[in-house]
DNA sequence: TAGATTGTTAATCGATTAACAATC
DNA sequence: TAGATTGTTAATCGATTAACAATC
């Protein structure tokens, strides 16, 4: 198995938007799919598009197109999605619960499977079908739970304590929703989702509130 | 006023990030800051920082650094976050809930002024402290809100026709939280969040599941 | 076969970073 | 003044896209 050498971030996000988009076809549509179709879905231009699956293989037929429910397939496969991952989320506050009641993350074979949270009030209670832990058994829980991502939604103050201890219980993997840049080994990767820097971006883009006429 | 020619979309995620940590600084630090201490803070490189300030002026003094509170303001003011911004949310279910209770949209002046749905269970009903409002009401109540930006929470079918009302409505900067590529007049910007693509990004780089020893 | 579309190379574009003269 | 650090230029790096021979 020839290790794909180096693949661009911007890539992998794009896969995750293409096998998005093949879910969608994967039934209701015609079984074959060109990349100017992905284009015109997407607006990532088909070259891109073939651009990113290339660093993995050949996947389509020249004057044909590429097979939608294959290509699903093997983008799942590219991204490890074929099988439940099971997910811990850390921070059972009004995000973290929407986060465990999201349907898109089962759909794409994530399962949250522990919530884990600092405060006694909650410890114990349930969040959906979970009962809340206690964020300091986090180690030894995730030795039987065995999850390798996680998910972290707590108040910035306890984000870096938090990604430590997920570190320690042998995560690597997390996604961050605290608006808090974490400090962490370098073989752990963080994606950081701030809805902040979003809404800032956003608010750039802004007209300039004009000085009255 | 010299308009600024085409600022880099990362240039503005990194506005907002050193935004986001000068907020922090601002009262509890000393009152000067070096490009070095910020890459030391943040792993965003110190040229580069300097670099983003470029595009709207200079900032600092040779020798010294940056005055952290008029540096804070500046980038608030490009940013455009010095003044209450009222954003509309579109979608009163758990993620909309979380987003209207979350406390760091406040802190950074974004204040969700309105939630609508389309769900006559829902509308009427409170969430937190906005009454839920009736979708197809969005486009005359927005006339007397005013708000330029918005918030979409809805399911992925509902997602398309939600942001064509608030084009309609005059809102041409959308945060869409719905996995799905909108598809909207070119002067509309539509940022992203998509839980499940950043998931499906960690999990490509999760160890692969060795076969059996 | 002729028409369509892939996979890949090479050209283009844009963003990051090193280097340094200017300046406090 | 000497030391520190900025703002900016130029070099580097990497990602996007156009073009096209290969192939169905």
């Amino acid at each position: 198995m020839p290790l794909s050498p180096k693949v661009p971030t911007p890539t992998l996000e794009r896969l995750a938007t293409y096998y998005t988009i093949l879910s969608d076809l994967k039934s209701r549509q015609a079984d074959t799919i060109s990349s100017a179709d992905i284009e015109e879905r997407t607006g990532i231009n088909a070259a891109q598009f073939r651009k990113d699956l290339s660093y993995f293989g050949e996947f389509g037929r020249p004057g044909v197109g590429y097979a939608i429910d294959e290509l699903h397939a093997r983008i799942g496969r590219i991204l490890k999605l074929e099988k439940t991952q099971p997910v811990i989320l850390v921070g059972a506050g009004n995000l973290g619960s929407a986060l465990v009641g999201y349907p898109a993350l089962r759909a794409d074979n994530f399962r949250i499977v522990a919530a884990f949270d600092n405060n006694y009030n909650k410890i114990g209670k349930q969040l959906w079908d979970l009962t809340i832990r206690d964020i300091t058994r986090l180690v030894e829980d995730n030795a039987t739970l065995g999850a390798r991502l996680a998910i972290i939604a707590v108040p910035v103050g306890a984000a870096q304590d938090v990604a430590e201890r997920l570190v320690e219980a042998g995560i690597k993997n997390i996604l961050n929703f605290a608006p808090v840049v974490l400090r962490l080994p370098r073989d752990v990767i963080v994606r950081n989702v701030d809805f902040v820097q979003e809404l800032a971006v956003l608010s750039f883009h802004l007209p300039d509130p004009t000085t009255n006429p």
